[in-house]
RNA sequence: GCCCGAAUGGCGGAAUUGGCAGACGCGCCAGGUUCAGGACCUGGUUCCCGCAAGGGAGUGGAGGUUCGAGUCCUCUUUCGGGCACCA
């Protein structure tokens, strides 16, 4: 033991950063002695600047893996970047510099942050998704996809970035915005473009969110649950009268209300449109309105709140219900990737169809009343009713309850073969295709004589060609690039042209966390023993904003993958922790949003450990946190004061032999020993609760704060005290503080003597015995308000309690000339005695 | 509009199960130490009445359940997040 002198954070955290990477201390390899645990944080996007908000997030992870470590656990925590993507091409056009140099300076300068910190990674394993040797994957996971029909090609509708000058995902669209442009309407564009089949597996992932509810949070699988949008209902036909074989089919919930349907509603892009407006009289001016119609909807961003429209397209369809005719209508609410792209319009109990029929006087019939409470009467209804109810005015149907009438009502339409039962979702499947640079090229050419074809396995990866003349106008800079376009057919060999567009970059990030598991592999994404073995993931941890795209694209990959034979699995990530947003001005801190603290200025200033404590300390994980260094001295301070606890007795403890608490007798302990190891025990408890299930490290550190304090407070140790037990709870101390500040804990417990570094230490066990009171503290109330406080041992009955409650000398006073009622007993806590 | 979540001192937050509200830290006040500053140490710090002992009020607001509510229930306000003509 060498007396340690001051505390100076920057020589020590480099001088344990170097060993640890000598020792290669936390490289993880298959293991069959070990139980495995996977901890990962969402890989990030090499921005440039690793700020706080990055920090807390991989502070969150690496508190986590190293405590995973100390308990035994064989533990794979990697780290890698997310690195394709729109900035890197922006800043290319803005400053010339080729988007893969600007990336890697970036990793470079982010990667001796993480460094900085000390975060437990294992390096060896980093990927970056942008090189050849990693998007060579995402090709040729395309290709499964693409030989099982999973990848398609189809013109579409698609969100238009003016801006960008590209196609944005509906995930990408904010308030009718572009989420990087959030002043920039988003315009509605046709092209054609590539989509992953994410709905073939729309009932699977919402069925396995079982596996997810006790692992998951609730808020999480919620989102996701609303997301995919699963309703069950009915498609009814409607014949189109005086059109013969034409009909119209709509989707509909609510089947039990169609006797009060007045007309049938398409959306402005429905196909049949062109073909009713044949033989109509004056359908040419129908046909103008229509197209004003479609033009409008093309650039409001915000359908949500504009007017109800329509145009009557002069046709009628028959109900098959009750053969009544109603009129055939465009409407500007309708919504052609939903359901059929057309509705039955039932204003009496439609809130939108309520409005639409006001506006263009369109009848309204009532045809369901409430079980409860007075009858619906047309003249009083200012707003449709849309509960369930007794069904009226509905023919033989009249007098059911509407989840009756429902299913009677399409039984018999299904018997009748003018319906069937119909379940539809809100997901949409996934359009994938970017008009970009940066990006994984989509490995398909298209070929004059074979049409598309894909690149073959052993042609990948498709390499995104270098030097290229970035604009940011127009089509995909890659169509400017003929050394790129032209190709040959892998087919027939004749003159081909390849895909100038690239994969969205959530693909990258969809199954990135199984390359971990086998970051070098070049003859498949990854080995099936590596990945067998390390998933599925035990802890992800990473923003709520990403709670359904990324994370609901992730669980279709695995899906996938699963059906491709490549793992067992059905989840891939067992428990997802959420961290709150570090903030600054009520902002997210970001780059984009110019709020950023440099966790290199934090590092700095106070050292790496201190900065690491107080992102843990300042709120419990889960919480938003707005940043604030207000209470940064006090982490400094504290780990200051462990410091020099540590270096006041070295001299004292130089030799001296930690008792182990495992085998500690306490027969003949003094008061003082028993205190202290009592308190310890007690804090240990708890820390270690925090550490399993709470993960509230702001609580642990401040309960490892008020036992520093004892400890202080009990000075000078070694008067009535063995050295040993003293030696004991300062070990306790540092292997408590060890996961959240590693790099002082090291140092100190060289300095207690130890060889070998912490990396293997086990985490101290927890003894009861030491941690049990002898005497408690019970509070007397009367009529629940506090009175009195008695101190009393084990063993005293519920009687005894409240003998010694009554006459104490504070409470006796109290009570004289009053009845009691009744009394209460909270053992240990409480004596309530109830008075009248 | 619908669905989630939150609201506690001057500030960040604590109270694991319905049982002493305000742990721990910041800030502030007082004292010690110091040539001084810094650092460090000790004590105090929800509000109101009171010199004090003590008493009263108090967890966004209003009601309720309970011996007892920050915690449970109903309504409500504000803030944050998600979804939004989803038929």
């Amino acid at each position: 033991m060498e007396p340690l002198g001051e505390y100076e954070p920057q020589r020590i955290e480099a001088k344990w950063q170097k060993i640890w990477d000598e020792q290669g201390a936390f490289h993880a390899d298959r293991d069959a002695k070990r139980p495995k645990y996977y901890v990962l944080e969402m890989l990030p996007y090499p921005s440039g600047t690793l700020h706080m908000g990055h920090m807390r997030n991989y502070t969150i992870g690496d508190a986590v893996a190293r405590y995973k470590r100390m308990r035994g656990f064989n533990v794979l925590h990697p780290i890698g970047w997310d690195s394709f993507g729109l900035p890197a091409e922006n800043a290319a056009i803005k400053n010339g510099i080729p988007p893969r140099e600007w990336t890697h300076s970036n990793i470079a300068q982010m990667k001796a942050t993480c460094n900085r910190f000390g975060f437990s990674y294992d390096w060896r394993r980093e990927i970056s998704t942008c090189e050849p040797e990693y998007y060579h994957w995402n090709q040729w996971f395309f290709l499964r996809m693409l030989e099982r029909g999973l990848a398609y090609r189809k013109r579409s509708s698609v969100n238009w970035c003016p801006q960008c000058q590209t196609v944005l995902a509906n995930e990408q669209v904010v308030d009718g915005c572009c989420w990087r442009h959030e002043t920039t309407p988003v315009e509605v564009k046709e092209i054609e473009q590539w989509f992953l089949r994410i709905t073939k597996y729309s009932d699977e992932l919402l069925d396995d969110m079982g596996e997810l509810k006790a692992g998951w949070p609730e808020r999480v699988l919620v989102m996701q649950q609303n997301w995919i949008g699963k309703s069950r209902g009915a498609r009814i036909k409607f014949p189109v009268a005086k059109m013969e074989g034409a009909s119209i089919e709509v989707f509909t919930t609510r089947i039990d209300t169609i006797y009060g349907a007045s007309a049938v509603l398409l959306s402005p892009g429905h196909p049949l449109l062109p073909k009713l407006f044949e033989g109509v009289p004056g359908s040419g001016s129908i046909e103008t309105e229509w197209n004003r119609l479609r033009q409008k909807l093309m650039r409001a961003a915000d359908l949500a709140k504009a007017e109800k429209e329509g145009v009557f397209t002069g046709r009628f369809a028959v109900d098959p219900f009750s053969g009544e005719l109603l009129p055939i209508w465009v409407a500007n609410f309708v919504l052609a990737e939903y359901g059929t792209g057309a509705v039955m319009c039932v204003p009496g109990h439609d809130q939108r169809d309520f409005e639409f029929a006001r506006k263009y006087r369109l009848p309204v019939k009532i045809v369901v009343q409430p079980l409860t409470g007075p009858s619906l009467k047309l003249d009083q209804m200012s707003e449709a009713y849309t509960e369930y109810g007794r069904a009226a005015d509905s023919g033989p149907y009249s007098g059911m309850d509407s989840s009756k009438a429902i299913e009677k009502m399409t039984a018999d339409a299904e018997a009748k073969g003018i319906a069937k039962r119909e379940t539809s979702y809100r997901l949409k499947d996934w359009g994938i295709s970017r008009q970009r640079y940066w990006g994984t090229p989509i490995p398909v050419v298209y070929c004059e004589t074979c049409g598309i074809v894909a690149v073959p396995d052993e042609q990948l990866p498709v390499r995104l060609p270098e030097n290229v003349a970035l604009t940011g106008q127009g089509q995909s800079p890659l169509a400017g690039v003929p050394e790129f376009v032209n190709t040959k057919c892998p087919k027939c060999g004749g003159a081909a042209r390849r895909e100038t567009d690239t994969m969205d970059t959530f693909v990258d990030s969809s199954w990135y966390f199984y390359r971990y598991t086998d970051a070098r592999n070049d003859r498949a994404p990854y080995g099936p023993e590596e990945a067998g073995y390390w998933f599925p993931i035990d802890q992800y941890i990473g923003g709520i904003e990403h709670a359904i795209l990324h994370l609901i694209y992730s669980r279709f990959f695995a899906k996938v993958m699963r059906d491709l034979g490549m793992i067992q699995h059905r989840e891939p990530v067992l428990r997802l922790f959420s961290q709150g947003m570090v903030q600054k001005g009520g902002r997210a801190m970001s780059k984009s949003h110019g709020n950023v603290v440099g966790a290199d200025e934090m590092a700095q200033r106070y050292g790496c450990d201190t900065a690491r404590m107080y992102t843990l300390f300042a709120a419990p994980p889960a919480k938003d946190l707005e940043w604030n260094e207000d209470g940064i001295e006090g982490c400094a301070r504290f780990l200051n004061k462990v410091y020099r606890l540590v270096d006041r007795h070295t001299e004292k403890l130089r030799g001296v032999e930690a008792e182990k608490s495992r085998a500690m007798d306490l027969t003949h302990a003094s008061a003082k020993e028993k205190l202290l190891l009592r308190q310890a025990h007690q804090t240990l408890r708890r820390v270690t609760n925090d550490f399993e299930a709470r993960w509230h490290f702001n609580t642990s550190i401040a309960l490892i704060m008020e036992l520093v304090n004892e400890m202080q407070a009990q000075e000078p140790l070694d008067e009535g005290a063995d050295p040993r037990v003293i030696k004991n709870v300062i070990e306790l101390i540092v292997l408590m503080l060890a996961p959240i500040v590693p790099h002082i804990s090291e140092e100190l417990w060289a300095t207690l003597g130890h060889s070998g570094g912490l990396a293997r230490v086990e985490w101290p066990a927890f003894r009861e015995d030491l941690a049990k009171e002898e005497q408690f503290e019970v509070i007397i109330q009367i009529n629940g308000r506090l009175r009195g406080k008695i101190l009393v041992g084990e063993g005293l009955s519920e009687d005894e309690l409240v003998e010694r409650a009554v006459n104490d000398p504070r409470i006796a006073p109290l009570l004289a000339g009053r009845t009691i009622v009744k009394t209460i007993v909270v053992p240990r806590k409480i004596v309530n005695i109830v008075v009248r």
